[in-house]
DNA sequence: TGTACATCAGTGAACGCGCGTTCACTGATGTAC
DNA sequence: TGTACATCAGTGAACGCGCGTTCACTGATGTAC
């Protein structure tokens, strides 16, 4: 549908406008970051008059409004795949929560800067809020498991470790870890600052027993 | 020199533009974030005309540049007033360490988004990196004076922990404790939040024997 | 203390530009029959 | 299978607007003497 069947030649409706906006969108942000996007240029780019989009988005923030929940809810996907359910172990796929997210600001700044750096209102976009909450729920559901784990006795709420660890995972990947050029360097890898920071949270929680391992 | 002699009308040379001129986009940075504010813009703000900017700064991002720098500048003095040296007690001033660094995002929140979600370039802005610099070093000394007291056997890098801290409480200033719409709601205080993970930190890192207190 | 002059920090008019937005329109598609 | 028609998703022209930037200019200030 989206390609007329004479030559290379764009048929009168482009087809999948949307998601060309947001492709679009991806690529201007990732170019020159959050604010250096405008809907006219997103437009050009997807190759249709500065008018077109109007059928699909009210305006220039409902566009990043609907990038930035795509970036939550791939986010969540790769949370999720990297958890794996706790497989093969608690502690290996809790590690591999982690590089995930450090993964994930490294290869997609522009959903990262969406997501988290567009300023945009938490409370005028309640679709937002979901969508990140569902993404933390991830890390939540990890830290559940992780607590279960633990002795009766020493064990932890597991919301707060939860919000320990999405902070020191989202501080790490906002000041070392993005993929543009607002990242500090570092001494290290940032996947081994932050490993070391877990093992060292871990142990504090009291349930750590093989810190030299 | 700044007011005509008679009545409020300003003289022909306002005296003290720069200043004006990052007050101004302070005030709009805090309104409509690092994206919403424009040179024409702060130059009305400051009641001069669109011109006159040009004599202090090269363009809009030379200001914002300039703005960054300050808020580097005053994040470190802040922070190094909270520290106090580490009076009366590390544990006390480390603690109160932490909260400057939520007060500040909370309170200035125009700074706090110019220095780490404007986009700027670290690397084209050579004295942006060393403002930030400096106001890291402050951390980082709390550390060496925390590790230092630790007994020799047990301590870490004070690097690390310093980066771990500042990661840390960075993170939890980014999504629950700055002072505009981006903010999170959080069952707790931020504060309540780094309080206790720091001190789950230092736990693994063995130095604690407070836990209870 | 007064004067001449250099320098500085503003003005305001002008320009081109791209953005956001609206509008009547039209080509393409899908569907009822 | 063909036709008529409704609906959809685009066009392109037009508009007002504010921004960035340049320019010759000018009022204010400071200083040499």
């Amino acid at each position: 549908m989206k390609w007329h069947r004479h030559g290379r030649r764009r048929s009168y409706h482009h087809g999948n406008l949307r998601e060309a906006l947001v492709d679009a969108a991806l690529d201007l942000i990732a170019e020159k970051g959050p604010a250096g996007f405008t809907f006219a240029e997103a437009a050009r780019q997807a190759g249709v008059s500065a008018a077109a989009p109007y059928r699909h988005f009210r305006d220039r923030d409902a566009l990043m409004a609907d990038v930035a929940k795509r970036g939550f809810e791939r986010f969540e996907q790769e949370l999720a795949t990297a958890w794996d359910e706790g497989r093969p172990s608690l502690r290996q796929a809790f590690d591999r929560l982690g590089k995930a997210y450090l993964a994930f600001a490294r290869n997609e700044p522009a959903y990262f800067a969406a997501m988290f750096e567009a300023g945009l209102s938490i409370r005028e976009h309640r679709e937002l809020q979901d969508a990140g909450d569902r993404a933390f729920a991830v890390l939540r559901g990890a830290c559940e498991a992780l607590v279960a784990a633990m002795p009766a006795a020493k064990r932890p709420p597991a919301m707060m470790m939860a919000l320990h660890i999405w902070s020191l995972s989202h501080g790490i990947a906002s000041l070392f870890a993005r993929g543009d050029t607002a990242r500090r360097t570092l001494p290290m890898a940032p996947e081994e600052l932050l490993e070391a920071a877990t093992l060292i949270y871990l142990e504090g929680l009291g349930v750590v027993k093989d810190r030299g391992r």
